[in-house]
DNA sequence: TCGCCTCTGTCAGGCATTTGTCAGGTAACC
DNA sequence: GGTTACCTGACAAATGCCTGACAGAGGCGA
């Protein structure tokens, strides 16, 4: 689950990344709005938090730019200024969601994984797929109502197939996703773990479609 | 666009939904839990405004058993109580937003059109024709709705000819788009595929006209 | 700091499916 | 009837995927 946080105060920065890091996001940082606006043109992000106080590029415009361009990733603005008019001024932009500051950051987390799972048109974090249970929340996965220890990369790719539940994925777009922008992996990477979420989760928890990817459960 | 708004307070109930109304819903309100969870249950809303205290049924005990119940309709929580930690226990609870009260009803509007145009924003591109159906997210197709599996090149074939259902494709336009580079493929290689599918499909999917092209179903 | 353990990427061998090619057959058009 | 374009079964090559083994990295406790 890639998340770009666009921030320019370095200390809030650092909180929101370690949260959403802590929260299973893959977050890539920016303090500069020309430079989110390069990372969002050319990464496939699942979730923007962006500040509207930046330099060079003003938040809103930035968003606008990005929805004109049919960037539709889901956006969750931050900002001091806190009046309704410039919330709904954001949300008109294309904001899916509007965090005023001061705020918690456990609220923050909550609203992205909120805003993740209703972009993959889920609107609960349990999922249940056969004997197969995930809790996105808690990062802990059950079969047959056994506890199942997953690695964290294991279980980011796990929550990715299941977020996409109803497509095949595409091996490309797995390594794009469970690791950051400029890892230099290799497909096998993904094989790898596949094969070990295998092993754990029953052979038939994932399902090769070979030569398009790979779909969790069962899928027509 | 339908909404349901659930709340008992009168007054805000009219408010809001007089709001809604002026912004093109088609809104029905309910100022009691179990009523509201009637009318969730049978209709099809694509929004849900949701006060949470309620009489009868408490708001956060009804979003839950939507949620368990597989009715995703997007719900915007409502609610005097405000602390975070409420928020992100309802938003946990599978809530797409959270509006504290007090709130401007411009702004409540904002948020409103901002979760169903995210809910919009998920549409899948099926293509149709006769007895044939191709999903090309889903990278899956269908013939009288049962599914079909598709080897990769078979399905490249098989989507590059309904999106151009208009006319006849000429077997060197196939080559070309087919295989990304022109690699050095006989002509043939086409027809081997063509083959394969009319096996998949039924004899009559593809049509050839014999020194021209091919074209998908029933065509003049 | 050292040693142990887990996590994870890479490699190579093995297997099954996919796919291009060939060759002979069939159907359309003159 | 002849020519040409297309079809199709068989086969071999290519490709994609799986998995066991191994090694480097990093964490953690002693």
């Amino acid at each position: 689950m890639r998340c770009l946080v666009v921030e320019d105060d370095p200390r809030i920065s650092a909180t929101v990344t370690a949260a959403l890091t802590a929260a299973g996001f893959r977050t890539d940082a920016v303090a500069d709005g020309e430079e989110a606006w390069f990372q969002g043109g050319t990464e496939d992000y699942d979730l923007v938090v962006l500040d509207l106080g930046l330099p060079n590029l003003d938040g809103l415009t930035l968003l606008k730019r990005w929805r004109a361009e049919q960037r539709l990733f889901p956006v969750m603005i931050l900002s001091a200024r806190g009046t309704w008019s410039e919330r709904v001024e954001g949300i008109d932009a294309g904001a899916d969601d509007y965090l005023p500051k001061p705020f918690r950051i456990e609220e923050l987390v909550a609203r992205a994984r909120a805003l993740v799972r209703r972009a993959a048109g889920r609107a609960d974090d349990v999922h249940r797929l056969g004997a197969l249970s995930v809790d996105l929340n808690r990062m802990s996965a059950q079969v047959n109502g056994l506890p199942v220890a997953l690695t964290p990369l294991e279980f980011r790719l796990l929550a990715y197939l299941l977020l996409h539940r109803d497509r095949t994925v595409p091996p490309g777009e797995l390594l794009d996703h469970i690791y950051g922008t400029d890892d230099g992996r290799e497909a096998n990477a993904i094989e790898a773990i596949i094969t070990r979420l295998r092993r754990k989760l029953g052979p038939d928890a994932i399902r090769t479609r070979r030569g398009f990817g790979y779909s969790v459960g069962a899928l027509a």
